[in-house]
DNA sequence: AATGAATGAGTATTCATTCAT
DNA sequence: CATGAATGAATACTCATTCAT
């Protein structure tokens, strides 16, 4: 079960093999979008990608190594995103930290919904699919180090344990909003509720004020 | 795909039936276990239980059924849990309401986490289970209801959204510290935590206090 | 495959027993017309009978047996309208016994025509299934002995094959149509056009002239 | 019941390809004639041709399919022996017409009289196969077209239904004495006997006298 | 490198039949 | 006699993976 191999069977140096490997990558997320994990069939790949199944095993090792690569990249452009807007961020006010990551947060759930839904709720956590999925912790562990040089003000005394509480808190939040309950509330409203939430929770009651909306 | 039948077969009127019953859905827990979503056989878990296939299938019209049933159970546990704390909570205290809620969370984190964590993480959530599933959308609504009243007092306007954001935080806090990082936080401190983030949201500036506690 | 038991396995003297008896049979046919004989359950057939399965057993020793029963049944039903029709006619006229016996063979496969359909088209012919449809052998035999007074005056020396011909004609005609072109022929018209074929086939140019019929 | 997928899968491009879909038919008909209808499973198909299950299923989507394409088969041959010899006959002579129809219907039922009669006795007309099997309409069909130049001689004013009458009698006699009473009765005699059964039903009184035979 | 034919282990599901109650 | 719960052999069909061409 987790003995599969899951590595790229080979780096593509020259260009078509690029080609190749792209072609059924995205050959990949189109048969996950249209028939779920489920109905992922090497065949359906390879037919979609316009290779044969051959080809396919040429540059991935198994099935779940497809999988892995996709969620992968889909983990990394969640990262990355993250990481590109708190380090644009005016590090000194964690105020701003904050609003950043969330935001950042908001945005990688836009990149692509539908994937996103797929992997999370119909991809088996198990054996390399599971460790790839730990987007968390390295979210996680972004945070903490942007949030640690306020550590003094900062309500919560532990920074590692509010890094966590924030980004599981905010993670949710996105996700649900975005996945599973887009009719619920809006992208906007969730930006800010997501942000007075992370606020109050890390600067207590010196977190600023919300303005009082009407309904 | 969602065309499955997953409505129990036959309603057991015998003594033996429901023991029977009972053998099997014990079974599907143990093989769920041991082998996760995927080692889960129509085969196994008659074995597991000592009945015959055709028994298995005398109660149960599909292998989904038997997934479908199980989590229908625990769901209505943790709704249970969850309902039984609020209704014992003093109601004209939002804070109490709060702290009861996300006591309640954990105690229902810890009826029995392993099932908790295959049934989250490696069940599809698709067909008839995506529906039953859906155990976040009731607490939330109970929360609602015992927020209500208090509605003037929040810091958030809205309190279907007050309590979609603060069941979403909880629960998902809760399942990660319970299921995924046992080993960064305690169940005491994570109750603090998850109190803590869902008061200072809640109730903003006028939240209480949280102690400083030295690390 | 041959050695199933398909004899009834107990003469029910009792009252109920009968009654239990021809339920089973009517439920029998009743599910054979719902669902075909491919749907032909004993789980079925007992239900729609009002007993259980273990009742179904206690008369028909396999769920070939109930078939075969019914086969019997049916076949014995044609031959006796065949054998009361020609019995019934003039015996010194060979026409009139001719006559009858189209007629009767018509009746016959108006007895149930969904049923007499299916039996012929889907059960298969084997084992037991195989000698009980042999209705046409004893329908020969019927008709020779009505034809053998006559061998003089028939165009065809071999009486035995002169049965065979027209019975075989006769029912193949009747069969298709009836239970497969109705839509072709009447039963008027046909019962004309299978008179005419014996007749002409048996009596030869003594036959007696068809009415030219108009379009 | 009818839903089953019932057309080829794949058209064989490839000589292997060929060879392979010719190995799974033949199979098919070894196993028909050894085992019967009942006895007919993937497995014993797959390992009589020397091949996989999974092969078997590369080329045909069903067992059903499997059948259907025999029966399709032996249709089809049956329907060309009979156009064949009818586009031989001397078309201005409805009695060499009718002697061609009678030779060609026992000469095809002798291309595998064996086969024959376990796809007549034992495959269920249910779904596709029913269609399939609609060998008669043809045979009428054609028989129609040649028999109606002639219309003003025959003794049946409506050329349809000399056809149907004269298809179905020929059709079940031949199948009868081929099939199931050969030793009442000798192909040679059958022959004669079916032709002139549907001489003088065709012809009436006008048909050629049938030489007197002794016993 | 590419192809796609072939493989065959693996699985859900059905249903005639039995037998303890 | 009646019941219906339990049995388990039997079977169609899928699909990841391999390898001869």
């Amino acid at each position: 079960m987790g003995t599969v191999e899951t590595n790229p069977r080979r780096a593509p140096r020259q260009e078509r093999s690029r080609a190749t490997v792209e072609a059924i990558l995205e050959a990949t997320i189109r048969v996950l979008l249209d028939r779920g994990y489920d109905g992922l069939t090497t065949i359906a790949v390879a037919a979609r990608a316009g290779v044969s199944v051959g080809s396919l095993y040429q540059y991935f090792p198994s099935k779940e190594a497809l999988v892995a690569t996709l969620v992968e990249r889909h983990a990394a452009a969640l990262v990355a995103c993250v990481e590109g807007a708190l380090s644009a961020a005016e590090p000194a006010d964690p105020e701003a930290v904050v609003r950043a990551f969330v935001r950042a947060g908001l945005d990688a759930h836009r990149i692509s919904p539908a994937l996103h839904k797929i992997l999370v709720e119909q991809v088996p956590r198990v054996g390399r699919l599971a460790e790839v999925m730990e987007t968390s912790r390295k979210l996680a562990a972004l945070l903490e180090r942007y949030l640690a040089p306020h550590r003094a003000r900062l309500a919560v005394p532990d920074v590692r344990v509010a890094a966590f509480v924030v980004e599981t808190a905010v993670e949710a939040l996105t996700h649900r909003a975005v996945v599973e309950r887009p009719e619920l509330i809006g992208a906007a409203q969730l930006e800010a509720e997501a942000t007075a939430l992370a606020l109050a929770y890390l600067l207590g009651p010196d977190a600023p004020r919300r303005p009082r909306r009407s309904r």
